[in-house]
DNA sequence: CACGACCTACCGACCGGTAGGTAGCAGTGT
DNA sequence: ACACTGCTACCTACCGGTCGGTAGGTCGTG
């Protein structure tokens, strides 16, 4: 959506399709461990031809990420952020993230997610500070959420981190042929982090909604972020 | 503990140091960024000599990682392993590992998490069946906590790997000098997942106990398991 | 004939790994 | 007392191969 790669706008499909080959290898072997050699072969190309296109590795890796966020946006934040009542804007949001995880549509997601630690200065200030806007995001749905007395407060630094290990840890152990669907991943995940009201809790009987909003026995008030990533 | 790094019982020390040393380069570095050369150089020794203690560098990688499974079990499993309530066995058993993540002291540790898919064969096989043990385990606290009621019932696996993910996500984005310390983050997590019995709980007021054991709108007999890593 | 797309051929540096030598030390036979 | 042996713990010097990257040429198309 953005373009942030650095390059000519209008280059186009040529160049997406480099991406996404390059994004596959990277995805299996790991950024090191991935020969601009085996890139460019795999786009049927030699090495010099590849860089006809690209000024280094480092920039590959950096407009992969980008085109990442790209998809990730599209993909998830676009399609929940409008969405009123903040528990059901988690919900969904839990649901289209690990979706786009584990459905293998985007290795580049995937990369921003592994090679956290890869990329180096601006570049890596630049997608940093892209992942934290989600990670505002969901710390605002979580404040929302704990105000409004719908799920059981939390800090939501502590809040939105533990949704995202969960969602996004899930990189590390999928396969889609386990006896697990991701909907049922999906399912579960988003019930045990924001179980449905029942109809007790709607009726306002003793015990109940106030069951989940008991306040912490300390440190209820900690709300600072060692935030960056996600 | 249990020694399974393939090298003669007692050269003791000396190699300890070394996968110490090995393992603070390979964690700043990852594995491929890091150049045996540099490790040789941060032991005080050449290349060659390096070589006199290990036999080669996946072999290397697969001995710190057998040393952080030890450091893992010493410090997490061992300990909370008898408790007899599963839930404050998961609860104890989540403190301890996002301590042993937050704190610095097992580099070992942290390759474990990121390297996730680095060895092959039968060395990563190796590792993958010792993460298998611990997936295991938690799948059995948790099948233990929602057939007594302790729990919102969850599916064990969806359950344990959601543990996971929040907990081991963690090596991604804290930084020590943060706003939030570990054990707020400890503590907030584990509310989150193992929120404690109120008085009304143990009443039994109507509407209490019973509403986080509300069954699942469907699919609550998923049993399945995509588990091999951790 | 200008230009983008791609090539061959090459660069210096570095990779993981090894052959073969040496310095120091414990043990031992005389 | 001393030479000799065997061993560990390293070293220097080097291997073939690959790394990221580039200079400069070719060729089809507008």
């Amino acid at each position: 959506m953005t373009n942030t790669g650095g390059r000519k706008p209008d280059e186009g499909e040529r160049y997406r399709a480099i991406l996404e080959t390059a994004a596959r290898l990277i995805c299996d072997r790991g950024y090191e461990g991935t020969s601009m050699q085996e890139i460019a072969a795999a786009c049927r190309m030699t090495k010099a031809g590849l860089y006809h296109h690209i000024q280094n590795k480092e920039q590959l890796l950096f407009a992969i990420m980008n085109y990442g966020m790209d998809l990730f946006e599209e993909q998830v934040l676009s399609r929940v952020q409008d969405i009123a009542n903040p528990v059901e804007r988690l919900r969904a949001c839990m649901r289209h993230n690990i979706l786009l995880v584990t459905r293998g549509w985007s290795k580049e997601v995937i990369i921003i997610l592994h090679e956290h630690a890869t990329l180096t200065g601006e570049a890596r200030a630049f997608i940093d500070a892209r992942k934290k806007k989600y990670v505002d995001f969901l710390e605002e749905a979580y404040g929302q959420a704990s105000q409004q007395g719908l799920i059981r407060p939390v800090d939501p630094t502590v809040g939105a981190f533990a949704f995202l290990g969960m969602v996004l840890w899930i990189y590390k152990w999928f396969k889609p042929d386990g006896r697990l669907t991701d909907e049922q991943i999906a399912d579960g995940m988003v019930d045990m982090l924001f179980p449905p009201l029942t109809a007790a809790d709607t009726a306002g009987l003793p015990g109940s909604a106030a069951l989940r909003m008991v306040p912490r026995t300390a440190a209820a008030t900690a709300t600072g972020t060692d935030s960056e990533d996600a």
